[in-house]
DNA sequence: TTGTAAGCGTTATCAG
DNA sequence: CTGATAACGCTTACAA
């Protein structure tokens, strides 16, 4: 591997002049960095990383802290992530770690020194406390932390105007016993979404019945089981809205083999909108989150930070989300709105101000 | 940030003793270990690694292009990935690029210095080929490179066995007009797919029909596009073989719109066997890839070699495939099968002398 | 506009 | 077993 000596003996400049080349610092003469590229291209030099962070002390590597807990959601974020590293010409770092404080600091104490910035997507709350004093003095940005008191960095999703939305909507339709499938308990957005779901119905005068709270965990299997308990309810439910979609899967599995039929025995609404939510029988009525887009958010808010490394301003931002109304929830029936242009993907209209918009997804005809 | 000075300052020793505290190199007495650690642990010292790579010319980092499709399945292989980096203390450095050669040259060119090992998911035949003098210089293993002439370290998929398999399955359900919606052109596991529906075919004596032979590029949308393609074949297929699942999906939805019964009027076998197929409508049956451990076992490949830095020797392995017979295929009635238990995910035998086994899911009474 | 030279924080090679 | 000291490949004052 060519050395930047190599290169300035073979153009016959010295080492300062083909360094500032490659860092168009400084006024080097067109002539010359062109001779220099020249030469440096045919040795196939590329200056070493590790030599040139070791005294700027940049790495142009961004971390990024994943909890264990995999899935569509997740990649997406990663993918937008990279988009936004690519752009930047930043590295991107993964790793992941049980959301547990310990296994966080570990995971942090590992990337320490390779990294400019981190991004830490920390679903649970004492995760969130664990990397707080870590972020008093590096740049940090948090996925949806949550409400904490800690001062960092963060963004968000609007988890509570848009199961809010999701529950409002179940309402206005003329439901009164809904029931919510919870996500793991101690996780920030399912908590979120629970706290969303029990305003809707405050709001609309509708009491809380904790029994109406199921558990689960976000994965389709414990949706599946709720779904189980879900019928042993009585008076049974006219509506439940899952904390995500993969649970609402689960459900919607579970109530054909019950032969309970969504949406006409029992409405369904999800939250996340998963590229198959739009496949499933009957279309799932749920929540859109753009989970590439925050990613996206997250690096553009975090790289200025990293650049100077200072810690990230404790400012917040939330992300809108959107009700996508298909026909599990019953507004639209399967009958007129099975057309193949009904499948595409609307992006919907993104309202900033009110945080949680509604689309409808293939159920005007004609609409195709 | 302390230094390897302060450390030996305030220990009253060497760098070179510090150095060799924190490399369990030579021998170094306990009590100066034990000294030197409760020093450096007190001024939060760890070792800078760009200066260690510096010297050492190892980053303990590997890294990880992929192609900017994203899915679950990509989503696994990197938790494998992830699993295997952090148990042998190896970090990883992702980043994604289109599958032609050229973006792919220059994200390995943004790569170079930083990382002792490459693992290339590269599912495009010219993306193989680009990579292939690198290779020769250094760690990189390739997954899912196809049968291509160039000498690598590789790690497949036994696309063909598990296709066959599939196919095999119809066949001996009585189906001989079966149709398959392939993979985008020029994918070499969608390849190698479609081979495997040729040569079951060919070895049942039913001859080749290209108009069999559906366009599709893996996404849930071309699956349903594929139907409508499909539902307009005379005589009209009773079996498809769909080369991954999310075109299945989409497959299912568009003949449940268009009133076609899935396996009653048309069976269905797809491949993958991601997290939902086994909540579908018919269940599907599928072929099932384990994502993750092609993860885990591409690293596992690779760091002998990355800890040495010398390119990998060209010896190719292929990760079994099972067949998982749930209810789109017709072998078992939705009425039997649909209990919980049956959806569990059972990991299946695996007979790693014949590639493809096959595993009943879901159907047979008291499997619970 | 270009060159010289002093580090950056380690590890590795020798002596002791 | 421990300590000097020379690299590693680069950036960046400071000089020319």
């Amino acid at each position: 591997m060519a050395t930047i000596r190599d290169v300035a003996r073979e153009a016959g400049v010295s080492i300062a002049t083909v360094s500032r080349v490659f860092n168009q610092t400084a006024l080097v003469t067109d002539a010359t960095a062109q001779h220099v590229r020249t030469v440096a291209s045919r040795l196939d030099y590329w200056p070493n990383s590790a030599a040139r962070s070791l005294i700027t002390h940049r790495t142009h590597a961004i971390g990024v802290l994943l909890p264990d807990l995999y899935g569509e959601f997740f990649s997406e974020v990663i993918r937008g992530i990279d988009m936004a590293a690519r752009r930047e010409k930043y590295q991107v770092l993964v790793s992941s770690s049980r959301a547990n404080a310990e296994t966080i600091v570990a995971a942090v104490r590992a990337l320490r020194g390779r990294i400019d910035g981190l991004i830490v997507m920390a679903p649970d709350a004492d995760a969130t406390a664990a990397i707080g004093d870590f972020a008093a003095r590096f740049p940090v940005l948090l996925l949806n932390p949550g409400a904490t008191a800690i001062e960092v960095g963060a963004l968000s999703i609007a988890n509570h105007e848009g199961a809010y939305a999701a529950v409002r909507h179940l309402i206005d339709l003329g439901h009164r016993r809904i029931a919510m499938v919870m996500g793991p308990s101690g996780n920030l957005d399912a908590g979120e979404r629970n706290a969303g779901y029990r305003q809707a119905r405050a709001d609309a005068g509708i009491a809380h019945l904790p029994e109406l709270e199921l558990a689960g965990d976000f994965s389709e299997s414990s949706g599946f089981q709720a779904a189980e308990a879900l019928m042993r309810i009585r008076p049974r439910p006219t509506a439940v809205f899952a904390a995500n979609d993969y649970m609402a899967i689960g459900l919607i599995s579970a109530l054909r083999d019950a032969d309970v039929r969504v949406p006409q025995d029992l409405a369904l609404v999800g939250f996340d909108d998963i590229a198959i939510a739009q496949y499933l029988s009957p279309m799932l009525t749920t929540v859109r989150v753009d989970a590439c887009e925050l990613g996206e958010r997250a690096m553009q808010r975090l790289l200025p930070f990293a650049r100077t490394r200072r810690p990230a301003e404790p400012h917040r931002e939330t992300l809108p989300t959107t009700l996508i109304v298909r026909h599990s929830c019953g507004a639209q029936t399967p009958a007129n709105g099975a057309t193949v242009g009904s499948r595409h993907r609307p992006r919907g209209t993104r309202h900033l101000d009110d945080r949680t918009s509604a689309v409808r997804d293939g159920g005007a005809p004609g609409e195709v």
